[in-house]
DNA sequence: GTAGGGTTAG
């Protein structure tokens, strides 16, 4: 609200120090906002820069220059939020504009303040004055119904409306469209959508964006498909909605069909198709766009670099990743927690550890994301204690765990399953015991943690607490189309090539030391044979066949899986690599595992 | 002076 008035875009020679300002008889009155208080935050907040603009204000009476009402009316609004009221109503006496605009310029400031709850106050306050709202009156107050999800509320201004006559305002009923449907009652909004005489894309695309947050994105979709004028802020929420929706691969194909329909991306088209890359791990496609930014000259704001951040280190390119951090001029939590978590990911702890210390210095407080990153690092930091593995890790883990008991913020589900995470690596059942105990109570629904205990379990052995394991998916990407391919997957229209071309690896594997490690099936069955037939046909593994079926030699395979990459798998993966001469970059669940000449990047330690 | 959007973990 208030960065948004700039002192430096006013040209003004230095401003009188405080005790040079002149009041010029100005009678203090009651302000009839008593009852609006603001918080103790919003006068911390507020005090400098109301005292800023008190000096402005007063220089432009002293120089008697001419000046525009509504930076003055912005003063006032301003002003009517601090503990200046009576300030503001000194300077709206001054200004000679009809009553309800100055009002709504409060209401309009009250709605977009951190407390809208003001706004719904202030606008009932105004009914009993018996001041005859108008069409932006309306407006202001709905928008701050909309943001509080307030439909009680709203439902009252909508039936105001009817009553004052201005349901035909398009503006207004695109602000009671968006009220109702944000504020849960989409059926409502559906309704009014329905009996709508006259509607701009701005109704139709209210209803898609709210339709996507609701996870209804084939109606979303039927809605696009259907609306005559398509805006590029059309397209844009279609294809946030896919992302948002875990549709990346939709996302992005709908990108490839706006630039077909002669449509440019914006900024948030862009945001979203690059968190789709970062999901996919498409190199390709997020490098092009990363391109396309710089020759468009797009104003790389803070939002887009952090997506441009992690799409790289989603798509294994640490090092693209670092640069646009690095050449960022203004860096938010999010940019510092991408890289942080970005760092350890790659198995670049140490750093990852030292760029959290610069962040720190610097004084920017870390939330519960930067956590995670900072534990992941530190697991990887047991890399250093390769021959002292056993007892370092059991200090690291414990460590941990005191880590998070003392943590300035509580834990959440994330941080216990990180340390859950480390429970595994460590083969530590007792606290991995602890880990789901935190769990069940904090993030009840994700069943995800149950499978990494019963990796756990069944490692150590104990198979009669195993569960069903989620199936596993891995992709590779090859000519820039992504490939996917789930566990014991008979039915790809290649399957007898690809089980033909992994025969012959294994020929191969065999006499260099491959043995299968049945220990990692964990599903309950008879027979040694059965188990290795399914560690065969485990994703990863059918994807790097089809890579390298597609492929020419000598290429990078870069591959994506949702679960953890097992140790057969990855030992598989060091003997590929070695055998066909190939650099092999597989994305797991926790991090990334770089394979060449043999040994992976991981150091075997994930 | 009025309406619609995007980022980090799991």
């Amino acid at each position: 609200m208030i960065s948004s008035f700039s002192l430096s875009s006013v040209h003004i020679p230095p401003l009188p120090k405080p005790n040079q300002i002149q009041r010029k008889n100005w009678k203090s009155s009651s302000s009839p906002t008593e009852t609006l208080t603001p918080t103790p935050k919003d006068l911390l907040d507020n005090f400098n820069t109301v005292f800023e603009l008190k000096q402005l204000h007063s220089y432009i009476i002293k120089t008697n220059k001419d000046y525009s009402i509504l930076l003055v009316t912005r003063i006032a609004s301003i002003c009517a939020l601090s503990p200046s009221f009576d300030y503001a109503r000194t300077i709206f006496r001054r200004v000679e504009k009809n009553e309800t605009f100055i009002w709504n310029s409060y209401l309009k400031t009250y709605a977009e303040s951190e407390s809208p709850i003001n706004a719904i106050r202030f606008f009932y306050r105004l009914r009993q004055s018996n001041l005859c709202p108008d069409t932006f009156t309306c407006s202001f107050v709905l928008k701050a119904c909309s943001i509080l999800l307030d439909l009680h509320n709203g439902r009252i201004v909508h039936g105001l409306v009817l009553k004052l006559g201005y349901q035909s305002d398009l503006f207004l009923q695109n602000t009671i469209v968006h009220m109702y449907a944000k504020g849960g009652a989409i059926n409502d909004a559906r309704k009014l959508f329905e009996k709508m005489p006259r509607r701009d894309s701005v109704t139709w695309n209210i209803l898609i964006t709210q339709l996507t947050k609701l996870n209804e994105i084939d109606k979303a979709q039927e809605l696009f498909d259907q609306m005559p004028d398509k805006s590029v802020r059309s397209w844009m929420a279609m294809i946030a909605g896919y992302v948002q929706c875990g549709k990346p691969k939709e996302a992005v194909k709908l990108f490839k069909q706006m630039e077909e329909a002669g449509e440019s991306p914006n900024e948030v088209t862009v945001v979203a198709v690059l968190a789709a890359c970062a999901y996919l791990g498409t190199l390709d496609l997020g490098r092009h766009i990363h391109e396309y930014l710089d020759k468009c000259g797009f104003r790389k704001n803070v939002r887009m670099c952090n997506t441009l951040i992690d799409m790289y280190i989603k798509c294994g390119c640490l090092e693209s990743a670092r640069s646009v951090f690095d050449e960022m001029e203004e860096r938010t939590i999010v940019s510092w927690s991408a890289m942080i978590g970005g760092l350890a990911m790659h198995g670049e702890g140490e750093e990852s550890l030292k760029l959290f210390s610069k962040m720190t210095r610097i004084g920017i407080r870390p939330n519960d994301v930067t956590f995670v990153g900072l534990l992941h690092a530190c697991s990887h930091m047991g890399l250093i204690a390769e021959g002292r593995e056993f007892f370092t890790s059991m200090r690291l883990l414990s460590e941990a765990h005191e880590f998070i008991k003392n943590m300035p913020i509580k834990a959440n589900g994330v941080v216990w399953g990180a340390l859950l995470g480390g429970c595994r690596v460590h083969k530590n059942i007792e606290l991995a015991e602890e880990a789901i105990k935190h769990l069940q109570v904090l993030d009840p629904r994700n069943d995800g943690y149950y499978v990494v205990l019963s990796n756990i379990y069944a490692e150590k052995g104990r198979w009669e607490e195993t569960t069903r394991k989620t199936p596993g998916w891995s992709t590779v990407t090859v000519n820039g189309e992504v490939h996917e391919f789930v566990d014991g997957d008979g039915n790809h229209p290649q399957a007898e090539e690809i089980y033909q071309k992994r025969d012959e690896l294994l020929t191969q594997m065999k006499p260099r030391g491959y043995i299968p490690n049945t220990k990692v099936v964990l599903l309950y069955m008879d027979g040694e044979e059965n188990k290795v037939q399914v560690l065969y046909r485990h994703s990863e593994k059918l994807a790097i066949m089809f890579g390298l079926m597609k492929t020419p030699p000598g290429t990078t395979i870069r591959i994506m899986k949702n679960l953890r990459v097992c140790e057969d798998c990855h030992s598989s993966f060091k003997l590929i690599s070695d055998i066909i001469d190939r650099e092999i970059v597989v994305r797991d669940r926790n991090r990334f595992h770089c394979f060449k000449n043999g040994l992976c990047s991981c150091r075997d330690y994930w």
